[in-house]
DNA sequence: CTTGACATTGGAGGTTACTCCAATGTTACT
DNA sequence: AGTAACATTGGAGTAACCTCCAATGTCAAG
């Protein structure tokens, strides 16, 4: 018979709080079975499941996107549709994380450029500054109105 | 005299929802004059802190971060030692963009290999992805107990 | 003078992922 | 039987940043 493990093992285990077990529990993301008094009772694969949340999570994938699309280690899903249906998913995903570095590289060289024209004020990184800003505004909005940039980045007058 | 805007006209260039504009108004970042019938009174300053407010969101600065830190149109904060500490502020945050950049390659990196091997299973992708998995279990928790990865991405028997 | 488009306010609701609480039940030990 | 250490539940609260609403006020045009 396979081992089974109590809400507080699992939190020790896999360090994730007990009411967060629960509250997992609750939306339907992981519900264990339970015992005669209703305690619950943790399979392997409860476990199992519950790592790959804490990897889904680490991938910036959200509770709904969990519940909705994964089985992961159950056997019956490595049919090649579902296969193929689950990698077009992460593809997507895998697209929207590398425009998540682009935006942040942007913001580091922002903040890089930005600092350096603060400790040390000269003409080029105050140019490179402000096309960077430039830059940034064109990406938040594709219409623009009126209203100059002058002082924009913080020393006109 | 200096031209005021309305708070629609302000809405309408900077592209900021008009209920929006109210929030900052109440939350004390942006709280323009008012007019003698109390409808908000944006000066140019005042566009000029939304812009920079703008730019401060798209380089992930909370509201509060925001209303601490900064006042950069206003020339009296030229001040070396207030540009000192703007710029260690700026570090920080450049330090911690970097670190998410680094997780995001990471994230982007094991999404690569988890629809590889999806796609096309082989024993070097399922070694890397295995790899990958585990390197971050270790950064999710220092401690970890019992239970091995048999299975943990999804095709053990 | 009415209509429409604008403005004001306080307060409620939405999202995501928890986190905490109180009231209560169960189990094990002495 | 009493106590500690576990478990259960429903429901409320938190954080961040809006977003929406109803009731009401203001203003310009026809």
């Amino acid at each position: 018979m396979e081992k089974h493990y109590s809400i507080q093992e699992v939190s020790r285990i896999l360090g994730i709080p007990k009411d967060t077990l629960r509250y997992y529990d609750r939306i339907g993301i992981v519900s264990p079975s339970r015992e005669d008094n209703r305690y619950r009772r943790y399979s392997k694969n409860d476990l199992i499941d519950l790592m790959n949340i804490q990897i889904m999570q680490y991938a910036d994938f959200s509770l709904d996107e969990i519940k909705g699309k994964f089985g992961f280690h159950r056997m019956e899903n490595v049919d090649p549709a579902y296969c193929e249906e689950v990698a077009a998913f992460l593809d997507a995903k895998n697209a929207e994380t590398r425009k998540k570095i682009a935006h942040l590289e942007t913001v580091s060289q922002l903040l890089d450029v930005t600092t350096e024209t603060l400790r040390d004020f000269n003409h080029e990184s105050d140019q490179r500054l402000a096309e960077i800003v430039h830059g940034i505004y064109r990406a938040i909005r594709k219409k623009e109105a009126g209203i100059s940039e002058e002082g924009c980045h913080g020393h006109q007058g």
